[in-house]
DNA sequence: TCAACTTTGTGAACGTGTGCACGAGTGCCT
DNA sequence: AGGCACTCGTGCACACGTTCACAAAGTTGA
């Protein structure tokens, strides 16, 4: 089965798109949507329509012309480019606020990653009982992610300590980590960062803000009218 | 005052880093250092040289030949350009797992962003005190932004929730939105939403760790093998 | 003062991403 | 069967972002 290898590279910008595509599609095969064209995907994602195609084409995926693309096929298609036909354990450095958080945040596991470690530097810590999961010290991160196979670590440290919780999640065989801290990481080439930063995000919200104020201005005081 | 106006555009790459440079830049002069070059910055900050040179230039803000740039001067107008000359109050939308992380997280108020209110649909989690604040009714909203003059709305609601509260801010006032709910928002095109998914950004280190197992081999191999 | 050195600011080339426009299949209806 | 309506897949042009390379402008030291 499945002679065709789609090996080809997908553009970043596609790969951060399809997983939008794919909750969207999924909950369409909830609803009984059978097929769905580029143009109605397109409007539910928010985007182009030829964008939609063209970030589909290269899943090697075939739509049916005059028809659309056939739901159940598409979620099968994204699921497995995405690495997501089995699930990737995560394991949670740092037990603070975030941390504690992210533990209870059911989204994880819904989706294929289900949280089975959490550790902390804080020995205090250690022991309570987050989500289910009790939380170990971050010394045990070595046995746990090889007894575990966890390829991804969720960094939720104060800042001060992300540097070293990275290198210890490297260390203990990690190869990708989701950076909660607001640090720029230093990690070795081979690994792979993302960074979801709520300060950066407000801080550009602000930026619009201001350049409203500044820009369009005369209107400051009253209310904005709202439309459709 | 201020008789320049850098009112040229800044292109969204560069706004979405000015805020890194800040918070690095802001470390620098807590550690009292005076100057920086384009390239001690960009090594801080993870980015070539030349891109941070570029970045600075919209600024309108000039770094000195031959020395670099002032850091305290660099601070000031990266300040002044994002709108960070004053708080920005928010208000989050949802008192679940993650508004009650997100409203105890010292992170917001540090940093010119005050939670000043938070609410919720359901009546049962309305009075409970989250991070000083105590949880009001949703119905509360508008008479809320309008005290507060609150132009941010931080949306933490389930997703089935979120387009409802997306309406209910826009209608009350707010023109930004954060939003933290895995669905596309439909919104009047002035106001300004980002979205912070966590499932997608898993999703992408997925596909990555998926490649990672994938392409390097040859081994064609059937079904899924296990990697590593 | 002058030469050597450092670092900025930016023009130009390159690479990536977006959107249009249209050829090429596919299904439906007569 | 044939024509029509629909929708995919993609070549192409344009916009945006990144990086290089270098002149201009400044500093330092003799």
């Amino acid at each position: 089965m499945s002679p065709d290898r789609p090996r080809r590279r997908i553009p970043d910008a596609t790969v951060s798109r399809l997983p939008v595509y794919l909750g969207i599609l999924a909950d369409q095969a909830q609803a009984g949507v059978a097929n769905i064209s580029s143009d109605g995907l397109a409007e539910l994602a928010g985007v182009n329509a030829a964008k939609v195609r063209k970030d589909l084409s290269y899943l090697g995926s075939y739509g049916t012309r005059g028809v659309g693309y056939e739901v159940g096929y598409l979620v099968y298609q994204i699921r497995r480019e995405l690495g997501l036909t089995h699930d990737w354990p995560v394991v949670i450095v740092g037990a603070g606020n975030l941390g504690q958080a992210l533990a209870g945040y059911g989204g994880f596991g819904d989706r294929g990653f289900p949280v089975v470690g959490i550790v902390d530097v804080d020995k205090s810590k250690v022991g309570s009982v987050l989500g289910g999961l009790r939380v170990r010290h971050i010394d045990e991160l070595p046995q746990l992610v090889q007894s575990k196979r966890i390829n991804i670590g969720v960094l939720a440290t104060p800042p001060a300590a992300a540097q070293d919780a990275a290198d210890r999640l490297v260390k203990a065989g990690v190869t990708s980590i989701l950076n909660f801290a607001s640090v720029v990481l230093t990690v070795p080439r081979a690994i792979e960062v993302r960074k979801v930063d709520l300060a950066v995000e407000l801080q550009i919200l602000s930026y619009h803000e201001q350049r409203r104020a500044g820009g369009a201005v005369h209107a400051v005081g009253s209310g904005q009218s709202a439309s459709a």
